[in-house]
DNA sequence: CCTTAAATGTTCAAGCATGAACATAATTGT
DNA sequence: ACAATTATGTTCATGCTTGAACATTTAAGG
């Protein structure tokens, strides 16, 4: 009842696949490198949904609310929750498009460029410590094997409701 | 003011970097691995937390509350959160020791048993389908780099409070 | 023994993320 | 031109996660 499917070796628990060790590894590597970057990052009061939002604005200026969501693979609604927030405190700038009346086009102010930047520091160095000594071309192929996993996933992923796949 | 540390070659932006680059495709992979997750598991009602729950209760059984935290990365409260839903439901069972008159453990009921083997068969089947061809070298690879990944990141991670680095 | 420190679990307020329902604006079809 | 559909953004209720404060129990030090 266990093994009569995505099984074709006799592993009997999933602990025991391969692919299934190494997902887990992957999924809590992830976890501890956020919960660590919240923390390096506690001084600047963002967090790295804030990070994900201000580096797209740094690399996309005038990018839309829908575009920026569709990037950071989450809800428009979510947007709608944390931009608000940053624009508050100074950091992000929202103008309406003269074309078109619905969007709003999200740029950085000087300040929310400073800022950027020196969190992009402290993930970098992040992401650079913890890698240590490893050479770069493992680091190539686990980029290669994330990027066919996404491109699957996002394949599979058609017709849900409020999220419509990235480009 | 943007390249005089974590940068031994002279890439100007983070997203140059190829671990960076790395790093953030491991990222979305994870989000969208739990995101397809959650909804072919949506049938049996329970999220991805809940399913990291069950299945180190499959294994572990008689854990305590606080081991399980440990293992999962989260904090203890979450854990004070989350079981007593899945008692509720008849899924777990949550035993006083008599030895400590602290510590709770916990195991699987039959009813959280099925529903665990359930639920790691569409994991499984997840996992496997969305590494489609890729070779099961490359998933070794990427386990070993995760790996040395996750023990630099606890090594460093001393000192934090409600959070000890786990075993 | 008795005081202090540590470990385990709970409660609470706050913040993030989601999906549904909604309002407005643009596009398409006729 | 007009109706229907689609696209963008907001609001709301719900659920997960966290960290701090707390209570209880155990372990350690005098």
């Amino acid at each position: 009842m266990n093994k009569n499917q995505a099984s074709p070796k006799d592993h009997h628990f999933p602990w025991e696949h391969p692919r299934f060790r190494s997902w887990i590894a992957v999924a809590r590597a992830c976890q501890l490198m956020q919960q660590t970057l919240t923390r390096r990052m506690a001084h600047l009061d963002i967090k790295p949904p804030h990070l994900d939002i201000v580096i797209n604005l740094y690399r996309f200026d005038g990018i839309t609310q829908q575009e920026l969501a569709r990037k950071l693979l989450v809800g428009r609604s979510n947007m709608s929750m944390l931009l608000p927030q940053l624009e508050k405190r100074g950091l992000i700038e929202r103008r309406g498009d003269a074309k078109d009346k619905r969007v709003l086009r999200l740029s950085l102010t000087a300040a929310g460029r400073a800022l950027t930047e020196e969190a992009m520091e402290i993930q970098t160095a992040l992401i650079e410590s913890s890698h240590a000594g490893s050479p770069i071309e493992d680091c190539m192929k686990v980029a290669e094997s994330m990027e066919r996993i996404i491109s699957t996933l996002l394949k599979e992923d058609v017709e849900l409701p409020d999220r419509e796949s990235q480009g």
